[in-house]
RNA sequence: GGGGCCGUAGCUCAAUUGGUUAGAGUACCGGACUGUCGAUCCGGUGGUUGCGGGUUCGAGUCCCGUCGGCCUCGCCA
């Protein structure tokens, strides 16, 4: 080692010690006659000393913001009244009897100490300065110890890491994949994988009935402040388990990170709710549970009135919900609730924004109220418990409207009117997801999940009668309203599995040409089988308390999918397109 | 593919809402200074206002297009 110690370690204790430190230069400190450093590593900072007994002032003012030095001297306690409390070796400096410039900087285009933040794209652009920040190192270390203790807790329950192939086939389902053109087999492309799902299972059937893998994930889509297009899972599959199975060995895992990470004690275990409640109570398959807000039916009250917005969209088969803020009418002038109004139109598809005022008197006013009797106001303000102060939003549309729109709503307001502590984690299970959804444009059945999800025993007679009321054997873990994982117990039963591809429109043509050597496992011995997959990334976000996952992840892609450090995506050789069989085209 | 916000000195921002020579802090360069820790003080360099077009006597400011960053709807089994 070039050091004997690190910038974050030395103390009063090492005081007379000949020490050796390497690191950036975090600032200096020109005094002409003497120079201080303040010396940067991954450990801490620490205080170097140039003073003119060291014969080193002149290099020493000519150091610059990330510099690389070595430096050597012994350390010695400050001076009376210049202790810095702001740093652990504070109490300490280095006076400097050796200085070697390992590597002179360019002069940066932004330092990891500067106060404010460069743009985002200059970030990532010199992402190796950007990631010598204290706060990325934070998110870093936070991430390392996440997926260690992941690893460990799996490893202590006899799980086995497997690696799975990157270079997989394209199924059609699911999202659009990644794709690798093959140079051997011209016209033939492999897929990134979006999960190792098929594999896991292949797994089971082997034999190896606890699966663990940290895997690698790509899906070609757009990208959010919460998505990239790759990301990382924790990766699971058991055999002969059941739902209970699962979540259970989750719950622990909750329990014992929210621990080690946060010192935060976890009840097990943790609460469960389907989602059918979810939807009916939040509008969201994962609700943030750290405030109320609920949303509340007022169907049967609006299809009875005059008023043609309510009353029209109940007996087209809609709803009319709404949710409530307590106490802050007050709070929302008419430019406000425009704004939220033109929101939630343009967004979630609602036709508008109804709401109401609760005034002095305990009466409610609108800009629609006059098309109500007093009789249905008061019968609206029962329902939703107003009182005096109160405001209530609500949307008539169709139940996935109303869901989308309230949904947003509640969980902008809830924000917006600070309704919990940011700090608070909230840990829960949705469970019984819908097998199937009706996909209008296709007019066809998707699945809700994954093809090879099970359906609950109850509810197989359902197939031919009423496949939208059919529910998985399915659950989703919840952190403070995000999906921080999903999974599902698989069919291992194959006349069930040719009952959903058929269900699905799939015929046995293509299911073969598609998952065959699925198929065909299943059909040696598959044992029942389960899992879950837990999103990493999410995670670090959640107990990070962090609002991108770009700040998670140390080379992220832009919205665009770029990286503006490497400028990937990039242009090819003719050689290399020759050799894939591959021409391009000009739009 | 749709909606929105943003782009001015290396960096973070300002520019009296279309009006004189585009400013400040910081960084950088030079000078002074032996106890600072956001050092201080003095002086200085630094601009195709992302790019292209248009309107106007006049555009950083308004309009159109385009590139890039962010948020979002669709999309993400």
């Amino acid at each position: 080692m070039l050091r004997t110690h690190t910038c974050g370690e030395l103390r009063a204790d090492n005081i007379d010690d000949t020490v050796t430190l390497c690191g950036w230069v975090d600032s200096t400190r020109d005094h002409g006659g003497a120079v201080f450093v303040d010396l940067r590593d991954r450990y801490g900072k620490t205080q170097v000393v140039f003073g003119p007994e060291s014969g080193l002032v002149e290099e020493a003012s000519a150091l610059r913001s990330e510099d690389v030095i070595k430096v050597i001297g012994s350390i010695a306690a400050r001076p009376e009244g210049t202790v810095n409390e702001k740093i652990d070796t504070g109490a300490v400096e280095l006076r400097t009897s050796e200085l070697e410039v390992l590597n002179k900087s360019k002069t940066p285009p932004f330092t990891p100490s500067q106060q404010e933040l460069p743009g985002e794209d200059l970030r990532l652009k010199y992402r190796y300065l950007d990631l010598r920040r204290q706060q990325m190192q934070d998110t870093l270390v936070l991430r390392s110890k996440i997926v260690n203790t992941m690893r460990q807790y799996f490893d202590e329950n006899d799980f086995i890491d497997v690696e799975t192939p990157i270079l997989g086939r394209s199924t059609p389902e699911g999202a659009r994949d990644y794709l690798v053109p093959s140079r051997v087999h011209h016209k033939h492309f492999y897929a990134l994988p979006q999960s190792p799902q098929l594999y896991k299972q292949i797994m089971m059937v082997a034999g190896y009935d606890r699966y663990v893998q940290v895997a690698r994930c790509f899906r070609d889509e757009d990208l959010r402040a919460d998505r990239q297009p790759e990301f990382t899972q924790l990766d699971l599959e058991m055999s002969f388990v059941d739902a209970d199975d699962v979540i259970g060995m989750i719950d622990g895992l909750v329990q014992r990170m929210a621990k080690e990470v946060l010192d935060l004690d976890v009840q097990l275990p943790l609460p469960r709710m389907t989602y059918d409640e979810a939807m009916e109570r939040f509008g969201h398959d994962a609700p943030d549970l750290r405030f109320g807000m609920e949303l509340i039916n007022c169907s049967d009250i609006a299809e009875k009135v005059e008023f043609r917005v309510f009353s029209g969209a109940v007996s087209n088969g809609g709803v009319v919900r709404g949710i409530k803020a307590d106490g802050v009418a007050a709070d929302f002038s008419r430019k406000r609730i425009d704004e939220l109004t033109e929101w939630v139109k343009q967004d979630f598809g609602a036709k508008g924004l109804a709401w109401f005022r609760v005034e002095e008197d305990g009466s409610l006013w609108s800009p629609i109220s006059k098309n109500f009797s007093d009789e249905e106001l008061a019968a609206i303000a029962e329902r939703m418990g107003a009182n005096v102060g109160d405001i209530m939003f609500f949307i008539a549309d169709s139940w996935e409207v109303s869901c989308k729109a309230l949904a947003a709503l509640r969980k902008r307001l809830g924000a917006e009117l600070s309704l919990y502590d940011p700090a608070t984690m909230n840990f829960s299970w949705v469970i019984e997801f819908p097998m199937f959804e009706f996909d209008e444009e296709e007019q066809r059945w998707n699945a809700m999940h994954h093809p090879f999800t099970a359906p609950r025993e109850q509810d197989m007679p359902m197939f031919e009668t009423e496949p939208h009321s059919m529910r998985a054997i399915a659950y989703d873990l919840v952190i403070n309203g995000s999906e921080a994982g999903g999974g599902t117990i698989r069919i291992h039963d194959s006349a069930i599995q040719s009952k959903v591809f058929e269900l699905l429109g799939i015929d046995a043509e293509t299911a073969r040409d598609r998952f065959g050597f699925l198929l065909d496992a299943l059909q040696y011995g598959a044992p029942p089988h389960g899992g879950i997959a837990l999103g990493i990334d999410r995670w670090v976000m959640l107990f990070g308390g962090l609002e991108n996952i770009r700040d998670c992840i140390a080379f992220p892609k832009t919205q665009k999918a770029a990286d503006l450090m490497t400028e990937a995506p990039g242009g090819v050789d003719k050689r290399q397109l020759r050799e894939l069989g591959i021409k391009t085209v000009d739009e």
